[in-house]
DNA sequence: TCGATCACTGCGCAGTTTGAGCACTCAGAG
DNA sequence: CTCTGAGTGCTCAAACTGCGCAGTGATCGA
């Protein structure tokens, strides 16, 4: 990932917005119903932007950890602010159950992950950390879809 | 979650671009130069598309589980058709370890949450499920960030 | 039943962006 | 020394945006 790309998805994230005249001819509805439709959206909160969809595999990420950590007792704020820090966590989660948080780890290879996970043990207060890893992920979307309106009382 | 906004954010999903020019004044780069960098990282497979950013909670889906599942010998396939019809199931990943399969579940309410779960259960094959509640989500990104990319040797 | 409101539509216009192409520079590789 | 790739600067018609304004039909409370 060199820093021009980088650069490049960052600035993506912001630059980018729908083209509303070609909304409205796929939608059939006339242009400024699109637009007042996305206004009440971002408005609402609902969209709340747009962003590149990454493949993390072509860019050489091709293994994806779920780890979950146990952490001492009051130290889940320095904790996050030390997995912020580090770039292959993409996610963390405060959970419920026997683990705090559940982070998700991308890595180039196992080694790289490996090397990951160290970083992340060495961070004070860190008791345990349990891995499990993704082989494939045959589903993955982005908010639920029409089928959960259609049940809606 | 309306039908209207539903066909909005998949429409979307479709139509949304970057806008090169601007992009290429905030970079300081020429825009054919902007265009030929976002064509190389498309061919490439690494930008893969865009798509808009939804606030679940907004949305109403104030629950988010990872519910892991144990499947039974053979039955992977078919128990992922099944999840796949079910809205509220985002990701499913096939995991090493004592799960078979871990999915990202989002629901309006824990009751809904419930109702999803049975729903999930019901689908033959399934053995076991054990679910964690995310209570907040302090990291949340895309992508590895530039901080990797200088870790680089 | 009347008037208000709301969602949607259609039109218009100035300003911006796109897509595509071409010519040029510059640095590195063979 | 030449070739190649990356980046630049320019141009043009076509498309899109942002914004405003006027009109229609349905719904709803008084």
């Amino acid at each position: 990932m060199d820093p021009r790309s980088h650069d490049l998805l960052l600035g993506i994230t912001e630059t980018t917005r729908p083209n509303v005249l070609e909304l409205s001819r796929r939608l059939g509805l006339a242009r400024n119903t699109v637009q007042a439709n996305i206004d009440r959206l971002q408005n609402g909160g609902v969209l709340a932007g747009y962003e590149p969809v990454v493949d993390l595999a072509a860019m050489g990420y091709s293994v994806l950890a779920f780890t979950t950590l146990e952490i001492a007792q009051g130290q889940e704020r320095p904790v996050i602010a030390g997995l912020a820090e580090i770039a292959e966590v993409l996610e963390t989660h405060k959970i419920t159950g026997p683990g705090d948080l559940l982070c998700r780890i991308v890595a180039r290879t196992n080694e790289h992950l490996h090397d990951v996970l160290e970083r992340v043990l060495v961070l004070p207060g860190i008791v345990r950390t349990t891995s499990v890893l993704a082989l494939t992920s045959p589903i993955l979307q982005m908010h639920p879809s029409a089928i959960a309106a259609a049940e809606l009382p």
